[in-house]
DNA sequence: ATCATGCTTAGCCATGTTGCTAACTATACA
DNA sequence: TGTATAGTTAGCAACATGGCTAAGCATGAT
């Protein structure tokens, strides 16, 4: 387990804000072209970019410039270190809950004495 | 699909930050008070209580206090919202590979004849 | 060559976040 | 009663975030 791990902060920011999660949502439809991925949100370009930025720090979409287009695309790979990061916390948590287990077994083992 | 979730603004938002899955963590493990959440953080205690506030905003933590003591409970529901997400989006993302399958076995055909 | 399109950059503003110290409250213990 | 313990609150400073406008640049169409 991972002291402190930075690529988690920016995945978990990057999908803290619901601009984002719309972008991605759209992308995973598909690659679409930022005026695209801008049109549903109703925020201006310059904003859109930014929020772009967000996601490719994360990992999450990488993008490509075709003329002057840019292809935006869902990279779900990145999902992984967060999925991994969720997996493992509900491993402790599920630990900790055979634990109470034991722990009740033998209360009521010492009861029956 | 919601346009847009605050709760899970505040999930992601709380899960961003290294200090609070550390003391999320630590919780996963069992119920603790504060003084121990902040032990291994080397933070001072008001940026630590401000951290469980969050925590306990995004719903991840209940607290309770009993006497000068306040124990701090991990509530793995409060997840679901997020792993939801998560599932969603990778359903779409699917479906999507899906489609381009079909795209595929269809150009092979079009290539036999 | 000119114009429209699709980004891109710079920079501003308001607000939010994350750390701190200092001072306070409330409970337990002697 | 007095003292140590466990939080709690207020408020400050530095920086990050999320929106914008205005201006610029590169490419495609005419």
């Amino acid at each position: 387990m991972a002291k402190h791990d930075p690529h988690l902060d920016l995945l978990f920011h990057a999908l803290s804000d619901p601009t984002r999660r719309m972008m991605l949502n759209r992308l995973a439809r598909g690659p679409a072209p930022v005026t695209e991925l801008a049109g549903p949100t109703g925020f201006k370009l310059p904003t859109i970019l930014r929020h772009l930025s967000v996601l490719e720090e994360a990992g999450l979409v990488s993008t490509q410039k075709d003329g002057r287009v840019r292809s935006c695309v869902f990279q779900p790979k990145a999902m992984e270190p967060m999925t991994d990061w969720l997996d493992a916390q509900r491993k402790v948590w599920e630990a900790r809950l055979d634990r109470l287990d034991d722990y009740v077994m033998n209360l009521m083992k010492e009861r029956e004495k």
